[in-house]
Order: C-alpha cells, then structure tokens, then sequence
DNA sequence: GTTCGTGCAAATGATTTGCACTTCG
DNA sequence: CGAAGTGCAAATCATTTGCACGAAC
C-alpha cells in the first residue's frame, strides 16, 4: 500500500488517464499534507511549489480521486461557517473521527461495536446499509480550558 | 412540550422578540412538515398559503431557531449534490439518523451504546464531548431493489 | 415613537462548468 | 495527431447581509 501517488500512477495506467505535472503536484502535496485537509488547503500548500496551480484543478483531481476510492471526502467540521469538505486518503480500513471544535483537530478512532448496532437496524428495519459515520464534537485536551470562553462555537449536529 | 409555535412564543416573550405573521406562518410550517425539511421546503411550503413571504425570512426565522434550541440543524445529505442542511424540532432527546441514499428518507433510531463509545473514548484521550452524531447511510426497503442500478449515487463519508 | 423584523437585491464562499488552448501518449 | 487535461472566467447553489421601509409593542 504505496503513496497516493504511486497508487494513483497504477489506476491512470488502467484507465487510460494522462500523468500531468499538475496531477503528480497535487498527489505529492496530498501525501505530504496528510490528516484531513479541504480543497484549499491542498490548493495553497500546492501553489507554494508551483504558483501557476489551479483552484479548478485541484477541485477536479480530488473528485477524480474520490471517484477512484484513493480519497475520501468527509464532512468534518468544527463549527457553522465551516463549509468545506475534507478530504484523507482512504485505503484504512472503516474509522471513525473526533473533531475538536476550538481548533479543528481531528483524532481517528475504531469501534467495533459500531458493526453491531448497524446489523441490528438492518434486521429491524429491512434495509440495506453501505456506509457509517460516528462523529464526536467536543474539545481536545488542549483546547478544554477555553471551553467555556467561547460559548459563540455552537455546532450544528448530524 | 407543546407545539413549535406555541415553545417559540414563550421564548419571544422570555427576551423580547417579536411575534410577526411571517414568524407564526414559518412556525406554523414546520409543525405541519415534521421530518427533517430544508430551509427550503420550508419556503416552498410556506409559500403555498402566504406567497408574498421571503427566502431571507425563512433563513433568519431557522436560524433564529436553532440558537434559541428549538429546531436543530442536522447534516443528512442523501448523496453528492445534496448541500442542503436539514431542521428537526429538538426536543426528542439524543437519536441518530439512517438516510437512504435512494429516496433521501430519514428513520431516527436511538443507540445506548453510543453513549458507552463515548464515555470510553473520552477517557482514552482526556477529551470532553459535548455532541454525537451517528449516521448510516443505505437503501430503504423499499428502494433496495434500486440498488445497484443507480450506479452514479457515490455518497461521501463523515 | 422606537426598536425589531422584513423584503429586496447584492454579496458571499465553496465548488462546478464551458470553452479555447495545451500537452500527454 | 487526437483525446484528455488545464487555466480562466463565468455560472451555480445555498446561504448571508446591507439597507430602506414597515410593523409590533
């Protein structure tokens, strides 16, 4: 399980894609970045190597990545007003996240028991589910103090 | 735990707002709709029996309401495409969503477990956690069948 | 009569798209 | 060469905001 890059080189190679200079920035920006970054993110931390880099294209690698399964878009924000999606490469297995809303950290966790719950509303309810998603919206151990200070973060749930 | 209207016109008076029409209409609305709507088919709604009333009214009144707690915005997004945010009346205690990413209907069911995850996890990782969010994502009994033909629904995780 | 709320039109922010031009294979 | 990809500017979509007018208390 090589870089994003390296992966993505072998899915051009079977669909008849094209390696450009601008895809292999973006690819390498992704795997330096790491954790969860947003579109724009990856757009500036990009534009640092090579200026001339499009927002469009950025936008187009990412949702031919996700198209691809080598990235995952999730919906991870710490607060109303944070409207960007986030994308992390995707090949781990199913995980769940931790947003912490006074600075945006995110911290992965597995539950197993998560697999249970979702077998029994299956059975209880006759459908078909393809897809978890377990969130928690709290404050990290740095950011607990401040907690109370800032009683304008109010997060929307889902 | 009355309706919405009447909850709401106690928190008027408690701060000094306004009972307007516009204001009782919305209200009046979402007790009707029920579910889980987007501003938006708020507004549609509302426009069928007062078609003089605004999309920024309908957007101030909702989020008027969440800040007050007595509607809560919840991200339930059917599929890629779906940027709407969603309201429920909140005062049915904690409780997660399926989405069948078919038909876009929402099953509310509730998880003690949920609450053991978190408890665990909070101490694992010296966090405080003020919010959960559990979602699974799926077919409907009755869309099932669909299933594999819809090949273009790509839901995104969170 | 104030202050709060509404309507309207314009602004916002993230993302997408049409199109002419470039480049990979 | 020809299809696939890029840059740019304009379009989109949901939502927010500034401002002049109107209506609750």
């Amino acid at each position: 399980m090589g870089s994003l890059l390296s992966r993505a080189t072998a899915a051009l190679r079977a669909n008849g894609g094209r390696m450009t200079a601008q895809r292999r920035l973006i690819l390498e920006t992704l795997d330096a970045l790491g954790g969860h970054p947003t579109a724009e993110q990856v757009y500036n931390a990009a534009r640092q190597r090579v200026p001339t880099i499009n927002p469009s294209t950025v936008y187009r690698t990412l949702s031919w990545l996700a198209d691809a399964g080598l990235v995952r878009p999730r919906q991870l924000r710490a607060g109303p007003g944070d409207r960007s999606e986030r994308f992390e490469p995707s090949p781990r297995g199913e995980h769940f996240h931790f947003v912490c809303v006074g600075c945006g950290q995110v911290i992965e966790f597995e539950s197993p028991e998560v697999e249970r719950i979702r077998l029994q509303f299956c059975q209880q309810h006759q459908v078909v589910i393809e897809r978890a998603s377990l969130t928690f919206y709290g404050w990290c151990e740095s950011c607990r103090g401040d907690r109370k200070a800032q009683g304008r973060v109010t997060i929307q749930a889902d």
